[in-house]
RNA sequence: UCCGAGGUCGUCUAAUGGUAGGACACGACGCUUUGAACGUUGGAAUGGUGGUUCGAACCCAUCCCUCGGAACCA
């Protein structure tokens, strides 16, 4: 079940609420087509909490499209970049290629800087109609006089500022003719309103700081709740799509939409909806956190696999189609959640089930003598790509002789009756191969076991063994055939379920130190020897696998993606 | 404390006045040359209290709890 990357193939979803606004604003006449955006600030990476969002915006537009074709229904990436001392031309870059990697592509791509113009244009007008002034009071004064959450602010002693003074200090902002911080352009809003955000919010600021992508045309900037309700306006967004954070700032955007839409001319009147970001167990998401992992070296950069980053998932081996089944399984709604962890691994391994073909590697190897096999004698034998259930075709040889390695943990000296494996006088599988029985095990000084001895009963190839079972069947590899390979092994970034909620790094503290174990002593089958990069694998029953960028001729690199649900260690964690 | 938004199985999410359902997770069983996958199956929820109604997760009242809001960030 593959998908193409302009049709992403996302399981039939139920409709959420802001499905069934825009049902409703459809059936109502409000809107004859959706357009809808995602909107990032270019000044950090894509995580997997911007893939709910890009999966939601880009998703309505393709569902729409599909029942309103010809109606302009589109969805646009827009780069919110109005403070242009923290964003970069480096991140709109990669922000661009997580969102075609993620499969979605963009009818339009735009910039909230694209509109600098317009912004200061409706400003004046905002001046001229008496609703929007200079203010003069420093930064600290602002703060002091916007009051509490609790008790009303006062009025800025430069509110009443003639709609002349206002117009030419407003020019001169823009001439250059003052330093930062010396002016801000403010709505008039109410002081006394019980949301802050109305409490004659600053919709321009002064910095005299080259924009990437406007250069020094400008140096004052608009704010996002002036900048992010135009925008959307301009751009005839109908359902302006955010998260939970913004609902205070709803009353902002719906205070500049209406008061600029006459004058405008806006193609559509926007709204605003907040739907819940997501958040995800033993990880953390926020830009800050990510920002200080990567910066304090606890990772390998933005695209550590441990990360949950778009590119770190990326390299770690997700599939965009895993991500996306992702997105579509923890809907969207309004109520703060966490999902757990175990949902984005069960949708990576559900799409690599079908997709990743299936070969050996032993992880930890223990050598094992086949004493009643030939000496010299290989024999290659044919393996499967893919289980029985997995309806493809294919196959390789694998060579068999009478030296092989098996994984440490599919041996046990004292087992516990139910473990099916290789222990003294016990028989099991080799997967592909013959049955083999333990009859001896070689130690070292130190009392550790470096070797084992076995039989293997020739008529087993193929065929059950007669009159026994043979409940276990084991993974190998040829010792004289295999491929050397350092493994990196994955696991949760972080060892509790959520971080330290403190606004300190103490969620450094809580980093899993076995989020990453290297294992350069990997013998893997000879098929490997060619894998390329990005190539996906099951190592059997050890888990998902992918060829790392690192990889070089004769030392293979790959990063465990996911292990495969593992029902004996689980029953036997205790 | 004020304003805003929320509260349904362990987790995520449906049901919008008419059988509280699905997925993940967890357990059991079956199948198995992957202890995988798959199949069957089990346990598991409407924050509390009143009210309206033949009937309430849904409507009303009240209380409790959680999250967001006082950046010249977005």
């Amino acid at each position: 079940m593959n998908s193409s990357a302009s049709a992403p193939a996302t399981p039939a979803k139920q409709n959420d609420f802001i499905r069934d606004i825009i049902d409703e604003d459809l059936k109502a006449g409000r809107h004859s087509k959706v357009i809808t955006r995602f909107p990032p600030e270019p000044n950090g990476f894509l995580h997997i909490g911007h893939a709910k969002s890009i999966c939601l915006n880009f998703g309505l537009a393709l569902d729409y499209r599909e029942r309103l074709p010809e109606s302009g229904t589109r969805c646009h990436l827009r780069f919110d970049d109005t403070d242009p001392a923290k964003e970069d031309t480096l991140f709109e870059d990669g922000i661009q290629e997580d969102v075609r990697w993620l499969g979605f592509q963009w009818d339009g791509l735009y910039h909230a800087s694209d509109y600098f113009e317009k912004m200061y244009e409706y400003a004046e007008h905002l001046i001229t109609a008496g609703k929007a002034y200079v203010c003069s009071l420093t930064d600290a004064e602002i703060k002091q006089y916007r009051g509490t959450v609790t008790n009303p602010g006062q009025a800025s002693p430069y509110r009443d500022r003639s709609v002349e003074e206002n117009l030419d200090l407003f020019r001169r902002m823009r001439k250059g003719e003052f330093k930062d911080g010396e002016h801000v352009l403010r709505a008039k809003g109410d002081m006394a309103s019980a949301n802050m955000k109305m409490r004659d919010p600053l919709l321009y600021r002064i910095r005299h700081t080259e924009h990437h992508m406007t250069g020094d045309k400008w140096c004052i900037y608009p704010m996002y709740d002036y900048a992010h309700p135009i925008s959307d306006a301009i751009e005839g967004i109908t359902h302006s799509i955010c998260t939970l954070e913004f609902e205070n700032n709803r009353e902002l955007y719906d205070w500049v939409i209406d008061n600029l839409i006459e004058y405008a001319k806006f193609p559509s009147r926007p709204r605003q909806y907040e739907f819940a970001r997501l958040n995800l167990n033993y990880t953390v998401m926020s830009k800050r956190r990510l920002l200080e992992l990567v910066q304090g070296n606890h990772v390998r950069g933005w695209d550590d696999p441990r990360l949950p980053t778009i590119a770190g998932l990326r390299r770690r081996g997700y599939t965009p189609e895993s991500i996306r089944a992702f997105c579509a399984s923890v809907g969207v709604a309004k109520a703060n959640s966490t999902v757990d962890m175990a949902q984005l691994e069960f949708c990576v391994r559900d799409d690599l089930n079908q997709k990743a073909p299936r070969v050996m590697a032993v992880l930890n190897p223990l050598k094992v003598v086949i004493e009643n096999y030939p000496d010299d004698k290989v024999e290659e034998l044919e393996a499967a790509y893919w289980p029985h259930d997995v309806p493809k075709e294919g196959s390789r040889k694998v060579p068999f002789c009478k030296e092989i390695y098996v994984e440490q943990d599919d041996f046990m000296q004292d087992p516990p009756k139910d473990y099916y494996r290789l222990a003294p006088g016990k028989e099991v599988r080799l997967r592909y191969s013959y049955c083999v029985t333990c009859t001896d095990v070689v130690k070292d000084e130190t009392g550790e076991v470096i070797e084992l001895r076995c039989t293997y009963d020739p008529k087993t190839l193929g065929a059950n063994p007669e009159g026994r079972k043979v409940k276990g069947t084991i993974h190998w590899v040829s010792a004289k055939h295999a491929v050397d390979a350092e493994l990196r092994l994955y696991d949760r970034l972080l060892s509790d379920e959520a971080p330290p909620a403190g606004k300190d790094s103490e969620f450094l503290n809580a980093i899993n130190p076995n989020a990453l174990q290297v294992l350069t002593a990997c013998k893997l089958e000879p098929s490997l020897a060619s894998a390329q990069v990005g190539d996906r694998f099951q190592f059997e029953r050890q888990g998902y696998f992918i060829a790392d960028i690192d990889s070089k001729p004769g030392n293979q690199v790959f990063n465990r993606i996911v292990t495969l649900k593992d029902s004996w260690a689980r029953a036997h964690k205790k």
